[in-house]
DNA sequence: CGCCTTCTTGATGAGCATCAAGATCAGTGG
DNA sequence: CCACTGATCTTGATGCTCATCAAGAAGGCG
């Protein structure tokens, strides 16, 4: 962990970097109110606890040896995440926005209202496909996945916000920032998606069977 | 699965194309004897058991739509394969070399002589490790990655075989036959591994350091 | 020996990273 | 109200890495 915080203070602003609540023994059930940036665990810390979010949204990440940050997942409405091999995490968890969440300790094991090995497993699952996802598609085809992911997560709704940045994004998909930036234009610029408000953050999906084709 | 089997046929020799046994109800723990290539179950397969390698080799893997084979793990002597999110296999599995298994059922859960969570959990980490290596390593570091990886398993021993083909390292590794030769052939005229035997499939590390090196 | 499979090597090109600079926007303070 | 600042996003130019295409080399087996 020496070359740790050195990465850690590449990816956290400075007034965030060492943001990190300790972990102390929660009750069994806890609500955790979080301001956008703020760290939930980090990676060396105890696991001891798993969380579901209410409201808002969390990216899990891993830094690599070079510094450079790989985002695993994120979080919304009602996604567990934390549960960890091993008793110290080996990655990051933060809110993106303000966010609410509920964490369970995992000592209250019995009572824990939720099937573990069912989440182990549909995360194993997830990170299989994206591994799939990764390794041999496009960038485009890749911006596409994750633009239909985001939206599948609303149904019904045709425009929605997106919460990370590119560089997020980027981080997610294995991409530059650049990349990502020029495959959402391309998508825009298809007829595929509408971009708009703050930093183009605001999607609408104008041909969703065009950019399901591109994402399969 | 319609476009499946065709994926399979270019993937599987002919005479192995359909050679995945029916998956029938097992006593709690049986031993399969498996040849070279023969499957243990497919995609689309109901999902009943899992599997522990006694002795060989075993590849999973998942087809793209595109046709593509993905290998996700290879596993050796000890290691659990098998266990799946939801009813059915999403993925394939079979025997590199020949090989025995020991299957367990999974309806015979509570005799189970395993920690299912514990083995998930284990999948899930490697899992992850694998995305940020094949999404931010070059060709020559990934091919490092699984030459230690491999030496790894053998532990004092400096030259082994490797079970699998180049062309399974390839779709191991996100990676194509020529680059995963080519990266081969860089580590040997590097003086960090030797080759040699039928196929260059017997390894000898020459440069345990320069090795790990690479592979961080 | 001839055929097939696997592995290697070479030449070329496509796709994305990298480097660089401009655009947009929110926040800040005069 | 407007200029200034910093963050985020976009766009352009260039080069590197790896995929692709093509062909040769090295066994294994009839």
């Amino acid at each position: 962990m020496t070359t740790l915080n050195q990465a850690v203070d590449r990816h956290l602003p400075a007034s965030m970097g060492m943001d990190f609540p300790e972990q102390r023994k929660l009750a069994s059930s806890t609500t955790l109110e979080l301001r956008a940036g703020q760290g939930i665990y980090r990676e060396g810390q105890r696991a001891a606890a798993i969380y579901q979010v209410q409201s808002g949204a969390v990216r899990v990440y891993r830094l690599m040896q070079n510094g450079h940050r790989h985002i695993l997942s994120f979080y919304g409405p009602n996604e567990w995440f934390g549960l960890q091999d091993g008793l110290f995490h080996d990655d990051f968890a933060e809110a993106i926005c303000a966010s609410q969440l509920r964490s369970f300790s995992i000592s209250g094991l019995p009572t824990l209202p939720v099937n573990l090995l069912g989440i182990a497993l549909n995360s194993l699952a997830y990170a299989n496909s994206r591994q799939l996802m990764i390794v041999r598609q496009s960038a485009l085809e890749r911006v596409a996945v994750f633009v239909k992911e985001m939206a599948d997560r609303r149904p019904g709704i045709s425009e929605f916000e997106l919460m990370m940045s590119r560089a997020d994004i980027a981080d997610y998909l294995g991409l530059t920032v650049e990349s990502v930036a020029r495959s959402f234009t391309k998508l825009r610029t298809s007829g595929i998606i509408r971009l708009h408000g703050r930093g183009q953050r605001y999607v609408r999906i104008v041909n969703p069977e065009a950019l399901a084709a591109l994402s399969m």
